[in-house]
DNA sequence: CTAGCTCCGAAGTACTGAGC
DNA sequence: GCTCAGTACTTCGGAGCTAG
């Protein structure tokens, strides 16, 4: 278990930081978090923008030759990434286990919903294995891992369930901007891995009743025991390669949120729904 | 090492239909 | 007609692979 934190951490330097001007309703999401958390990271997505835009280096003093011994080649140093997630805090030692290290994800909306998640399925907790897995590479894992020094050196460092917190703003151009910081259990009413294979047993269900056609309990059960097995979007989102196909189809996970208007509590929200779309890449000769 | 290519997530843009 | 929200589609660009 992980406490609250980084979270409230965050939202108490955020709200201060409003009420003195020194940020404002206005500022990108982004610059909230660098500059009144900065120090307290172990990954930033956009160390680029981190770094020349805010000032703010994450690699601090730790020299080019040290990270490079640890695998962090020196074009990663401030690139932007575009993995999941935006933000990681450090972990911090409690007992026998670890406290803070959550995950930090912006959202941005011009109007009063929260816009989508591509990609990503919100939930409450995500550990470092899962977040390489979303990723399909380590180099979140691996940047957390420099940052976290000697704490990441536990071998339960890796298994560390996370918390989740997503930054808001909704109506960001307009007088009745918000600024909210939502945990991630609120959209992960369903568990995740139900989400996707419910997803395709709709589309199954929606199918037999368009063509009309029957098929019994019994099968539609064993249909659905298989279908369970289908948790991983790392397979579910690749492109595949099919035999004669010309084509590659690539089914994309994204998640929309559909908010409910609460004028007092605004961030309670009803069932996430998961939208796949297709598209297309051209298989090249 | 590096230039050129593929892959694919995320951001940005376009479209559409409902309500006024 | 116009606006806005919801949805669909397109573009961008970093990472990683490979051939030279």
């Amino acid at each position: 278990m992980t406490s609250l934190t980084d979270a409230t951490t965050l939202f108490v330097r955020v709200v201060n930081n409003l009420k003195k001007g020194t940020i404002n309703f206005h500022s990108p999401l982004e610059e909230f978090v660098i500059r009144k958390c900065g120090e307290d990271l172990a990954y930033i997505d956009n160390r680029k923008d981190a770094k020349n835009i805010y000032g703010f280096d994450l690699w601090g003093n730790l020299s080019i030759d040290r990270l490079k011994k640890q695998g962090i080649k020196k074009t990663l140093l401030y690139s932007q990434s575009q993995q999941f997630p935006d933000f990681l805090f450090k972990v911090k030692k409690q007992a026998e286990g670890y406290i803070g290290g959550s995950l930090m994800e912006l959202k941005d909306s011009k109007g009063g919903n929260i816009a989508s998640f591509n990609s990503t399925i919100p939930t409450e907790y995500k550990s470092l294995e899962e977040i390489d897995i979303i990723n399909g590479n380590n180099l979140v894992s691996k940047i957390a891992r420099v940052l976290d020094g000697k704490l990441a050196q536990n071998e339960s460092y890796f298994k560390f369930e996370r918390r989740c917190f997503y930054l808001i703003r909704t109506h960001k151009e307009s007088k009745k901007v918000k600024v909210s910081i939502v945990d991630g259990s609120f959209f992960e009413t369903v568990p995740k891995e139900h989400l996707f294979y419910q997803t395709f047993l709709y589309i199954l269900r929606a199918h037999l009743e368009k063509k009309k056609i029957k098929i019994s309990q019994q099968t539609l059960k064993e249909v659905e025991k298989a279908l369970s097995c289908v948790t991983d979007q790392t397979i579910i989102a690749s492109s595949k390669i099919l035999e004669k196909a010309s084509v590659r189809p690539r089914l994309r996970i994204m998640a929309e949120v559909h908010p409910e208007g609460n004028p007092i509590v605004n961030f309670i929200l009803r069932l996430p729904k998961v939208a796949s779309t297709l598209s297309f890449n051209h298989h090249p000769k």
